[in-house]
DNA sequence: TTATCGTCTCCCGTAACAGGAGAGTCAAGA
DNA sequence: TCTTGACTCTCCTGTTACGGGAGACGATAA
């Protein structure tokens, strides 16, 4: 019978390790003396507390060692283990290529700016207009009577709160003025179309975003970057680039003032 | 200026994570209303925000992210996360092979009540003797000679508390009768060799460390599943391994309750 | 007999929130 | 105007596996 300091050296584990092993009935001392409270420890349980020391450093929790130890579900615990394992370890791999990705643009400055997250974009309805406009300006002042034009055929109908608007474009390469872009607008419901007005639901989707702050001229960087940072951490575009607009004409005066995000649809390689 | 609410909503983070982010001052609402306080944000805070969660997915923590946002050493604290992330993988990747090799030698009947862990023995200095012994049984009724016999001569030396004895095989094969062995026992301070007694200090190692409990006729498997274990998780023994003794025949009477433990000194491949 | 060490039981702190209680706010409908 | 329901606030607890420390006993050696 070991007292519970020789019995850590023993071990190798610390007194307050052993304590809440105690405490947690993971591991009880053979013996308690009842009057002084000191715990004794026998081989027995030196026996046991290596297996659970394997256990846990293979990093199994506290409470799966106890069902284990109980004669649960050991198999079953195991390879449960081994896919939060495997899950892990491709998390952290991601990780670490984000982490490179932007100490890699660090040096670049100008770029640096912008930042990459992912998101979950969730499923919604929206009403969509087709048009082709022959720049910015002109198709934000568009989008107010486009507004009005649905609100008038369907007063009781209400956009998402908080708004979501975005474009998608249509051309198949990039222009600098007459662009092809579908417009479209959240909205809680869906309603018929009618005019050139389409509703339609959109997919949810994992999408990564990146924000771009000030004027249009140089939104292409924030693609730029985007198409970038999806390349080189091991995804792939998923479908096409949405332009959401958060900050703009309609709300800031200044043009450094507008703010935008750019939303690409991923999945992995 | 968004109610918390919907900038939870905008920026896909809990209302929760806001007002906590709130707290730790890592980010403050644009204006807080003196009367109700409720917290009002802007979409200068979505871009914050954005940037935050950018940092935070790559598994920065709240206090490293606001340092950075304060302007402070960017650079040196994603470098530092970058090497903690590679020690993350790498601990991963040899928690994954441990489990594997638990999970397929489960399969292998009679390896199961073996498991390994890693320790780190301490440097001690111990007094040794090199012996010829025909068996276990032979070895065991010399130990308490020696002991006397040092005590004999050093009448104030004590042994290590816990007790940490072990025996360490010098024949190069395998022997099941008449093995060569040095016997070492943990004392607490040097003394001067005399007779066929020497006084040496056993550098520190890292070991893994094998329990066998029973007689030591099976203790083969103990060596098996060590030796096994060691080559499957990419080490190798760097040093002799080192039998300690437990419990045997001087305290137990039946075998069964035997235990021993194995150490085997191992280094990276 | 003291002095030192070992051990005990609380209690707090950790990181980044989640969950919930109880109370106050706000906008819309009756 | 009152009420209802949705929203928000603060405060408290819980999470994991212990570590650190206080204050009180217990054990052992000089």
């Amino acid at each position: 019978m070991y007292r519970i300091g020789d019995f850590s050296k023993m071990s190798k584990t610390t007194i307050k390790a052993l304590r809440y092993y105690d405490e947690v009935g993971l591991l009880k001392p053979e013996y308690v003396d009842e009057i002084t409270n000191y715990r004794f420890y026998s081989t027995d349980q030196l026996m046991k507390l290596h297996s659970i020391k394997a256990l846990r450093q293979i990093g199994l929790s506290i409470g799966e060692i106890k069902l284990i130890t109980e004669g649960h579900q050991a198999k079953e615990l195991l390879e449960k283990r081994k896919n939060a394992l495997k899950k892990e370890i491709a998390q952290g791999t991601e990780q670490l290529s984000r982490l490179e990705f932007i100490l890699s643009g660090k040096e670049e400055e100008g770029m640096m700016n912008y930042q990459a997250t992912i998101k979950e974009l969730p499923k919604c309805t929206v009403y969509s207009k087709k048009m082709t406009v022959p720049n910015y300006d002109a198709y934000f002042k568009l989008i107010p009577k486009i507004g009005e034009q649905v609100m008038e055929k369907y007063p009781d109908l209400k956009c998402s709160v908080p708004e979501y608007c975005f474009i998608v474009y249509l051309d198949n390469e990039y222009k600098e003025e007459d662009f092809h872009v579908e417009f479209c607008e959240a909205v809680i419901e869906m309603k018929e179309d009618f005019d050139d007005i389409k509703f339609k639901k959109v997919a949810g989707t994992t999408a990564v975003s990146v924000m771009h702050k000030g004027s249009y001229k140089n939104i292409s960087e924030a693609y730029t970057y985007a198409f970038k940072w999806i390349d080189e951490n091991g995804y792939e575009a998923a479908d096409s680039p949405r332009e959401s607009y958060i900050d703009g004409i309609w709300n800031k005066e200044n043009e450094e003032d507008w703010l935008t995000e750019l939303q690409v649809p991923i999945r992995k390689k």
